[in-house]
DNA sequence: GGTTTTGTTGATCGGTCGATAATCAATGGC
DNA sequence: GCCATTGATTATCGACCGATCAACAAAACC
């Protein structure tokens, strides 16, 4: 018979001790965090987390300095995370209209930032720092926003070389940050069928037409 | 001299104890409380609030039960008292265009809901209970946006009498939702000047040219 | 002016939190 | 099979929080 098979201090089938390696236990304790987070926010206790992970508080000190030093996991965790490198290809594969470019982008992007989990963390990422928000609205601007001008651009025939101006940011931002907050809107409880692709599709729509609008008189049906 | 003018208790000049009217007092408490909610979330503390107050803490529970209904009182001041009665009247006065009239009430329903205290509150409580999103959500819904798409359908002799239709809905909810984005977008430290009437002049814009393309093919230069 | 009413305060309780120190025990090296 | 390493736990500290209660004092009343 194994050692320790049943000792008196066993209280349930669990072993007491499970001993893993540092990169493993650091990976569990970040992924309980990253769920707690995302539903109570940062004021969601270490001990709360330590009890998700599996293991008690006092060795989550032993992973990371101070409780600021998880919660920058966690963001690292989801936020850095979230960019597919081939989306910066399919972008820009101009063999394909530029909606439907985008929409194959967008329904791969939302179903990503559209999970409670990364809009509540976003949220509360937003609220308790300005910091992370103006470094991902960076990365939305440079990686997702200005190529949809640029694209759009060389579709109509206008040339991408000059540099995108902070007006033409202005319509492809609002239909970004409406999708953003229908995904909200869904997330919070809301059950109303309304799907991605459809919502998708209308805000892109919206684009290409006000585009075509500022273009040489090109009609479409 | 009057009694009292220097005690021993005084540490400054303010006087120890100032006795107010409940409704002022509680008026002063709700005040201060909404100031700190909308900066550090509901987890502020009740003596922050206090001390904002120019009180001491256990007073607050003469005025308040609990915590829970120092938040509820919060989000009264805040959310209740936003909607102007005037502008019921407004989006349907029908001797100016819808374009104009959703301008007007845009630039003022924004100068109230962007500000950052309101903001703020708004998310924290978003992120806290799906139930005063649902209120709120619906609000917008019937107040704004279903009048809207009423008053639009009217100015392009389609008649106003008909249900509005939820997919008729997704347009003004995705550039409600990119407003509500953008201002949340410039109240996180933001900077960069767009102003808000140029916002919203091009979300109607859009608004008006998709509903004017699903119409008898009305052209518009 | 004495009495009542009630707005206000000081003191404090039980609970939770972040963080630390001492101790225990599972694994790898030899 | 012993030992050193280090993953993991128990116990605990100081700070803060929500909430309660007895005591105090400023108006209000007659």
């Amino acid at each position: 018979m194994p050692k320790g098979q049943q000792s008196q201090r066993d209280k349930g089938a669990e072993p007491v001790r499970k001993r893993l390696s540092p990169a493993a236990r650091r990976s569990e304790i970040v992924q309980a965090a990253v769920d707690l987070f995302a539903e109570t926010g940062f004021d969601g206790s270490t001990r709360e987390v330590a009890r998700r992970a599996g293991i008690t508080q006092p060795l989550l000190y032993r992973y990371f300095p101070d409780k600021q030093s998880l919660i920058e996991a966690a963001y690292s965790r989801v936020f850095l995370e979230t960019w597919d490198p081939a989306w910066d290809a399919l972008l820009q594969d101009r063999s394909r209209p530029v909606a439907e470019r985008f929409q194959t982008f967008y329904e791969a992007y939302t179903e990503i930032v559209f999970q409670p989990v990364w809009l509540r963390l976003w949220y509360y990422a937003l609220l308790r720092d300005a910091q992370v928000h103006a470094w991902y609205r960076e990365v939305v601007q440079e990686q997702i926003l200005k190529p949809l001008v640029r694209e759009r651009r060389a579709e109509l025939g206008q040339g991408d070389a000059f540099a995108v101006t902070v007006e033409e940011l202005d319509v492809p931002w609002l239909l970004h940050g409406g999708l953003l907050n229908h995904g909200l809107r869904q997330s919070a409880g809301q059950r109303d069928g309304r799907d991605r692709p459809a919502m998708i599709r209308k805000a892109l729509d919206l684009f290409i037409q006000h585009s075509a609008a500022g273009a040489p008189a090109r009609e479409t049906g």
